[in-house]
DNA sequence: GTTTACGGTAAGTCTTGACTTACCGTAAGT
DNA sequence: ACTTACGGTAAGTCAAGACTTACCGTAAAC
């Protein structure tokens, strides 16, 4: 239950946004290069960085790939995040607790 | 609304230790330092780190400064990635229904 | 008022990582 | 079959960042 592949994927403002494109619709690799101001193999080695946190992945169309979702790199970070949330939480409310006398 | 400063904080694993040892206790640098495998001035550093990010705050006692965690930077991240995966849900939604036919 | 404890900052090193250009493989079009 | 389109990988560059040691300021202790 390591984050450590999403947090540092989407830490990069530019993954990010290719993450976002790709999120938004489905687009091989040179669709995307066109919306960024960075070169095409630039945008492939992000994919492959966001494919290996779980995060997009491609399926094959002749010599394109259509890169797409993939909803398990998200859903791991978002219970990593709810739950050191949650942890907050419990910590904020025990200390109170003990701020309001011993209950 | 930018989560570069939160995620990139926590995708480094020692830092996010850091802010886990806090999470869970309030502690001055030095004793976060003991447990960890790095120097004092490096936990400090983390510690501005995680601090620029909302993520732990310092109130002062003596020369000592007792580091406690800071919601506000978790929760910018946690709504972010709600965000983030409530579009994913939608899209796939939408999808499924062009899929099905027209609604 | 000296000394001691605590911790932030400066300066330097070494690694990582975000980009570039150049190159290569593969699938489709003519 | 040749050519064209697409895109992954290699190699090199340059900046960012995770550490170190050395130094300095400040507050408490005696």
């Amino acid at each position: 239950m390591d984050p450590t592949a999403q947090l540092s994927a989407l830490a990069d403002p530019t993954r990010r946004k290719v993450f976002e494109l790709v999120r938004k619709q489905p687009r091989p690799v040179g669709a995307l290069a066109e919306k960024l101001p960075i070169s095409r193999p630039a945008v492939s080695q992000h994919l492959k960085v966001l494919a290996g946190a779980g995060l997009v992945q491609a399926s094959m169309d002749g010599t394109r790939r259509i890169y797409t979702v993939n909803p398990t790199g998200l859903e791991k970070l978002r219970r990593w995040v709810d739950d050191q949330w949650e942890q907050v939480l419990d910590t904020f409310e025990e200390a109170a607790r003990r701020e309001a006398g011993k209950s």
